[in-house]
DNA sequence: GCCAACGTTGGC
DNA sequence: GCCAACGTTGGC
């Protein structure tokens, strides 16, 4: 089993609507490199789920992978913000569906993530805090995950 | 709203 | 294949 980060706007899709519907895809990621990860996913895989660009950025909760990937409908809708032309052509971008599993009580902030990685090396490569990274969806490793879990047993 | 960093596009 | 220009991401 696997572990992965996503990123979502909570304005756009957060924790609380994911937790509301139990299940829905992840759809809408144009990123080759985020896509590839997408497709690597297996089902029961966990997931953090992170807030980005807004009030409080961070962890929000975890959600697991169900089934495999398959083509992003949404790239192929024509009126779809995310529409992309060459999409009708080829099998360009995938989307996955996720399962709730649970909301943290509280979230545990970049601020946190990055502070707990000056003492804990087990974040040494987390590519969520190195610089410029980008990527909405990311691999974990086991060790970052125990790492973060346990941050959220001690708050 | 600002801006650093990155990815993508397209001319050459 | 290079690289400038542009668009996007995302923290602050």
């Amino acid at each position: 089993m696997a572990y992965w980060l996503m990123k979502s706007e909570p304005d756009e899709f957060s924790i609380k609507d994911l937790q509301a519907k139990q299940q829905a895809p992840w759809d809408g990621v144009r990123n080759y490199q985020a896509r590839n990860f997408i497709r690597e996913m297996q089902p029961e895989d966990q997931v953090f789920f992170y807030h980005s660009s807004c009030k409080q950025v961070g962890i929000a909760g975890v959600m697991s992978i169900v089934g495999t990937s398959y083509e992003d409908p949404l790239a192929v809708k024509k009126n779809s913000p995310y529409f992309d032309e060459k999409s009708l052509i080829e099998n360009r971008w995938s989307a996955i569906d996720v399962k709730f599993e649970k909301a943290f009580e509280k979230i545990i902030s970049l601020q946190a993530i990055k502070k707990l990685a000056q003492h804990d090396h087990r974040l040494d490569d987390l590519l969520l805090i190195k610089k410029g990274n980008r990527l909405s969806v990311m691999p974990i490793s086991s060790a970052q995950w125990q790492c973060l879990m346990q941050q959220v047993d001690s708050i």
